[in-house]
DNA sequence: TACCCTATTGGACTAAGGTCCAATTTACAC
DNA sequence: GTGTAAATTGGACCTTAGTCCAATAGGGTA
C-alpha cells in the first residue's frame, strides 16, 4: 500500500493573491505550497508522494507562466496546471490549453471553479502518475532482457511461431524456445496475452515482418 | 485502395467572411462547402468521403459555434473543429478547447495561421478516420460471434488456458477447444498476439477472474 | 414438423509450446 | 589467463493447442 497525498502548488508573484488562495485551498482539504515566482519552483526537489496541481499566474517577472508550462512539459512530471490571470487573452489561453492545461481562469473568479478545476488537475495527475509508474516498473523488467532476448520478445508479442522466429533469427526452434521461456520469466508473465498487454503499455512495438 | 479527398467546412452568418474565407482556402487546394448557419450545417449529410473540418464562427444567430460544436461531439464525426471569432472571450476559447477545438482564432487572424490550423485538422481527423474505420472492421467480425464464443474471446485474451476456462464455463476443455477454434477463424486471426491485439482496439476487456 | 443455429462432447491425432539437465562457443572485463 | 554473461544447441519429456469427423440436444422459426 503506497501513501498518495495530493498537493497544491501556487506560483503567483503577488504576495496578497497566494496567500488569498493558500486560504481557499486549504480550507478545500489540500496540502499547499507557495512560491513567489517560476524560478522558485523549478528550484523545488520534484514531489513523488502524490498526484500534485500547479496553480500559475500566466504572467510573472522573470519567467512567465506560459514558459514554466514548456519547462514542465520537458521534464516530464504528472502535475498538472491550472492557469490564472488578471490579463490574459484568447491566443494566451488557447497555447496554454494546446499545451495540456486542465484550465486558465481569468480574474476574477469564482473559487467553486477552481476548487472544481483543481479536483480535476488532481485526477488527472493521479492518472498519469499511475501510468507512468505502472510503465517504470514494466521497463524495469525489460531492462533485464538481454539483446536477444528482447529481440525475441518482439517476434513474440507480434504472433509468430517458435519455427518462424527461429527462421528471422537464423537459429534453431530450441535456441527461441530457450530465450522465450527467459522472456516470459523475466518479464513475469504466464502467457502471451499478457505479454502483449505489457509490451504495448510501454511502446515495444512487434517488428515488422 | 480508398479515395480520401479533405474538404474544409465554413460556418459563418457573414457572408463576406464566408467567401473572403472560401476564396482563400481554395487557394490552398482544399475543396470547400459553405454554410451560412450551424442548422444549415447540420442538415448536410455526413461527408464520408475522407477528413473534414469546420471553421466555425463563434456566434452566429440560432444555434452558437459552441452549441454546434457540443452537437457534433454527440454525433461521432471525424470532423475537426477551428474556431474563429470577432467578439470572443477566454471562457469561451478554453471551453472550445476542452470540448476537442483544434485552434481558436480572434479576428483579425493570420492567413498563414488558419491554414496551419486547417493542416493540423485534417490530420486530426483524418487520424480519428482511419481509427474508427479499423474498429467498425473489427467489430463487423466481433459481430458474427455467438454470445458463447465471445465470451470466450475475452477468456482467452486474459490469457487463461484451455482448462482454465472450461472450468469458468462449467464445460470440457474440448469444448473451449472449438470455440477458441471458431473465435480465430472468425475474427481472422492466426495468433492470440493479434487476438488481443484487435480485442484492444475495439475495447474488449478481458474479464476479472 | 422440418430445419437451422448454438452449444456441447468424444475420439484420434498432429503440431506447438515449455522445461530440466547438460554442453559448447564467443566476447569482454578484471 | 581466468571468469562471467550471453548465445546456442541437443535430448528427453510433458503439457497445450488445434483440427477433422461425428454425434447429441435444446430453442426458435418457417
Amino acid at each position: 500500500m503506497k501513501i498518495s497525498i495530493p498537493i497544491v502548488f501556487i506560483a503567483d508573484d503577488d504576495s496578497s493573491v497566494r496567500k488569498g488562495l493558500e486560504r481557499l485551498i486549504k480550507s478545500a482539504e489540500f496540502k499547499v505550497e507557495t512560491f513567489a515566482s517560476a524560478e522558485e519552483f523549478l528550484q523545488r526537489k520534484p514531489y513523488r508522494s502524490g498526484p500534485s496541481c500547479l496553480v500559475l499566474d500566466v504572467r510573472m517577472p522573470g519567467l512567465s507562466g506560459i514558459d514554466l508550462q514548456k519547462e514542465l512539459i520537458q521534464k516530464d512530471t504528472s502535475t498538472s496546471i491550472i492557469f490564472i490571470t488578471g490579463h490574459g487573452n484568447i491566443p494566451m489561453s488557447v497555447e496554454a490549453m494546446k499545451n495540456g492545461a486542465v484550465d486558465f481562469l481569468p480574474k476574477p473568479f469564482d473559487e467553486k471553479e477552481l476548487l472544481s478545476a483543481i479536483i480535476r488537475a488532481i485526477e488527472k495527475s493521479d492518472h498519469i502518475r499511475k501510468n507512468d509508474d505502472e510503465r517504470a516498473k514494466i521497463n524495469c523488467r525489460v531492462n533485464t532482457l538481454t539483446p536477444r532476448e528482447y529481440e525475441c520478445l518482439r517476434w513474440v508479442i507480434s504472433g509468430m511461431l517458435n519455427k518462424q522466429i527461429a527462421s528471422k533469427l537464423g537459429v534453431t526452434e530450441k535456441t527461441v524456445k530457450v530465450h522465450r521461456g527467459r522472456v516470459m520469466h523475466k518479464m513475469q508473465t504466464a502467457s502471451v496475452a499478457e505479454l502483449v498487454r505489457l509490451a504495448q503499455k510501454c511502446g515495444i512495438t512487434p517488428p515488422k515482418k
